[in-house]
DNA sequence: ATTGATGCAAAGGCTTTGCACCACA
DNA sequence: TGTGGTGCAAAGCCTTTGCATCAAT
């Protein structure tokens, strides 16, 4: 995993790593922390954020900036769509083909060179209608 | 524009009303704020801030979550794509037909009520370009 | 033993807010 | 003249960073 880097694999790292694998949420550093600290009490916030920084920056998890305050982080690499709840800020994924066409389509209209794209869905999550109802 | 409300359409509220819509440079509240205090010094930067706020919340203007750090501000109201540079922040129009079925496709796959979507494609500007080669 | 990583706390960057005074309607 | 808006400064929120110590290699 980490193997030719100068990095180590503290047991910090290690739990941040697992515990993000294990789900879908795609939390902000702040709800990692919370979580962890049930299982590593000392664990301190600077940790979360420079550990989640730097498997970002390997390319091991993926930093996602899908509107709203806070970063988001998700262990899924795959290039994939999102949808966020303008309610709560609910996070989740689109199971949906990436549309190629639109890199096609834009490249045609602008002098940028593009590297990627993203699609982000604003919508209301089942449990915010739910409370509105 | 403001009829019916109980809004007041102060000097500063008009000023910043009239420079954002002499741009199409997606600025940020800051960005506004240094082209404001050109023309009207005594301006404060919470004042730029809680006008963009309220000319956003009443659909006079769109705020933009693409990513980077800051909010940017945009007069066009009409949904369209963006591109943005990843070396320097520059945010730009990308003129192509909104892909509504985008939308379609993603209502079959969630339990999410769909509001609207948003696509930013990420690449290199043409002076970012320059200055790499 | 070397040196990257940690915990802690302080600092930073962007944005919001409390308050007394100001100026639109 | 009433009340929403302004300027100023302080506070808030999220994130980064300096530093002494710790621990993975």
């Amino acid at each position: 995993m980490l193997t030719g880097s100068k990095l180590r694999m503290t047991k910090q790292r290690q739990l941040i790593l697992e515990e993000l694998s294990k789900v879908t949420s795609h939390p902000t550093a702040d709800d990692m922390y919370q979580v962890l600290r049930k299982k590593m009490p000392r664990i301190s916030l600077g940790t979360v954020y420079r550990n989640l920084e730097i498997l970002y920056e390997n390319g091991i998890i993926q930093k996602l900036d899908v509107g709203g305050t806070q970063k988001r982080f998700d262990a899924n690499i795959i290039p994939h769509y999102h949808i966020r709840c303008t309610i709560c800020g609910r996070v989740a994924d689109i199971h949906i083909e990436p549309h190629m066409e639109l890199e096609t389509e834009a490249k045609k209209v602008t002098d940028f060179d593009i590297i990627q794209h993203r699609v982000e869905f604003l919508g209301i999550c089942p449990q915010c209608k739910k409370r509105q109802s």
